[in-house]
DNA sequence: CGTAATCCGTTAAGCGCTTAATTACCCTAC
DNA sequence: GTAGGGTAATTAAGCGCTTAACGGATTACG
């Protein structure tokens, strides 16, 4: 068993039958009498045979692959839990079928495309996962271009590209609605890059939701998911003439570097500032005082995913999956506001 | 170019040669002239070619793949930043190149041992990277037996196996000798599961240079990098009779997790306890007060580890690389011990 | 009893590419 | 004038698997 690997001509031989029918009894296909394809079985598990998917892909034309790629600088990437979750859940779909993940993780969005686009003239992969997807972005007119199944991890923005989405709408007028009623008024949400979907898409939520609460001076600034962009901003915020009394923040380690700076400007949280967070994680419950945050199903995101895309493979229509909802976990960060200063 | 890959004999076609001369031409080798192979080359790129994997694999044996897969629990995986850096850095050494990335995450040793097999078995992965090596490791019998090109990431244990490794005891001399420089004498160590060998390896500095310094009560305690697990044992060491004034974690979510502890023991760091964690990270840049820690190259390290399996496939000899030495980052969780009291 | 249908299996082509073997041709040398 | 030696191309086999097309034997049926 040692370094060589048997072939159906190696288990034809030794059933003395010919590769065809070997592959059909592989296969679970007619044509081989029930005792041969038991046989051929046998004999198949006996020689630890497993298919080449080398020569698989090549006469089917399934590469029996999936392929994820990550445009986050590396900087960035490391920080947040959420790539790690998620592929966790992708791998729990995956687990037990033939299909494996291939990853790729850039800096650019050029070489992005430049992946999606080699993997597609490779032949190594069958279909693509989206995430992050901008406005008007690149990446969809490319899988449309060249027909490569593709699920996008978001909102469904494109009418005919399956997707796998959670209500972040909900989960923002709730927390909306959770502040107002500790007390709250000056709302401020420390938004990621406008050019997502998924960070306009709550924004637009949030305006909405402050206008329906009457919160006047609700508004929202952006950062780029890093604690020295958020710490910069938050300051900024605290600072200025009426500084909000909670604030609301589109990642884990943008809340935890503005928790750092209300500490730095003296300010104790919750009793002077309310903080939220968006994706839980162990970050939000390790520290002090522990985060409220909204959690996300991103693993079950993650899985549903793939089995769309499985299906979309096989010829399935483009449907739109919707998660199960986000949920508000209140913790320590957030309270009712000071009393307003005489 | 819509939905239509071009293949040699495509080109083949366009230029009125055989597709034997294409691949001659498309691959740099002797056997075609100046003027053809520019003739060739430039078809081949205004039709976009890019040779397909499958056929390429079926007919040099060669996937062009590395497999790495990690073997840790849902729960942790997210959380720590380890495995996003290293994947981070295996990218970077990967690009550009024609070797893709295969990724799976598991969670018991079983599943791991048959996705290599597996893998192998495909054809699927021309080597693997292996991590998180435990004493008696089956992976290594395992690649060994299927003749399979791996990499450890990680201390030069098995003598014929090439591996990348950082030198973890000098950075645990280095913390020690710190602390100690410090005024610290009572100083425990918070090690993550005894199976893992760099945790051994660290152990032993540990005690080593303990004794060395005539530190009497130094000793290792064990968790399995969990905010729970960690929680437990911290607590359960800071009531101890004569609680240790200095903590060394063996990653940064456990060090988190103590200064919670702590905060709830009433003990304010680093007045009168320090804490080191092993891994830096933005957790412990952000956590207040910033945690000490000891920061390795793990992007380097997994550039390394693609390198030396890209040459070891190529039938390199089997070295063993070491990265730049880590370093300690003092930050604001250790300080001098507290008085003696009377 | 002849013919059709059914079942089980084989054959062979083909997926896209690499590469050893072969051929065709042009030079140079004796 | 022809043997010898390059060079530039073609041919064809082969990588391991799938699958349409085919064939021989057995069974069913009128």
């Amino acid at each position: 068993m040692v370094g060589k690997r048997p072939t159906i001509s190696d288990i034809a031989k030794a059933a003395g039958v010919s590769t065809g029918a070997v592959s059909y009894a592989l296969n679970n296909r007619p044509g081989v009498s029930e005792p041969t394809r038991r046989r051929i079985m046998d004999i198949a598990d006996r020689l630890g045979w497993v298919p080449s998917s080398a020569a698989r892909s090549l006469s089917d034309g399934r590469a029996n692959a999936i392929g994820l790629v990550v445009d986050r600088p590396a900087r960035v990437i490391g920080v947040e839990p959420y790539f790690m979750q998620l592929i966790s859940g992708i791998q729990g779909a995956l687990a037990g079928g033939p299909t494996s993940l291939l990853l790729q993780v850039t800096d650019n969005s050029a070489a992005e495309l430049a992946a999606y686009r080699r993997w597609w003239g490779e032949r190594r992969v069958d279909g693509v996962l989206l995430v992050d997807l901008v406005q008007n972005d690149p990446r969809v007119e490319l899988v449309q271009e060249l027909r490569l199944p593709a699920v996008v991890l978001g909102e469904p923005v494109v009418p005919d590209l399956p997707c796998v989405w959670t209500d972040d709408e909900l989960a923002v007028v709730e927390v909306l609605e959770y502040l107002v009623a500790l007390g709250h008024r000056r709302i401020v949400r420390v938004a990621g890059p406008t050019k997502f979907v998924h960070t306009q898409t709550r924004s637009r939520a949030f305006t909405t939701a402050a206008a329906r609460l009457g919160l006047a001076e609700a508004r929202v600034v952006h950062a780029d998911y890093s604690d020295e962009a958020a710490a910069r901003v938050t300051r900024r915020v605290l600072t200025s003439g009426t500084p909000p009394t909670a604030l609301v923040f589109d990642n884990d380690v943008m809340a935890v570097s503005a928790l750092g700076v209300a500490h730095e400007l003296g300010l104790t949280v919750p009793d002077q500032l309310s903080l939220v967070a968006w994706d839980d994680s162990a970050l939000c419950r390790l520290v002090r005082p522990a985060l409220s945050a909204v959690r996300r199903p991103i693993a079950e995101r993650g899985a549903a995913a793939v089995r769309l895309l499985l299906d979309v493979i096989n010829g399935a229509p483009a449907e739109q999956v919707k998660t199960s909802d986000p949920e508000l976990v209140p913790r320590s960060s957030t309270s009712h506001p000071p009393p307003p200063t005489p």
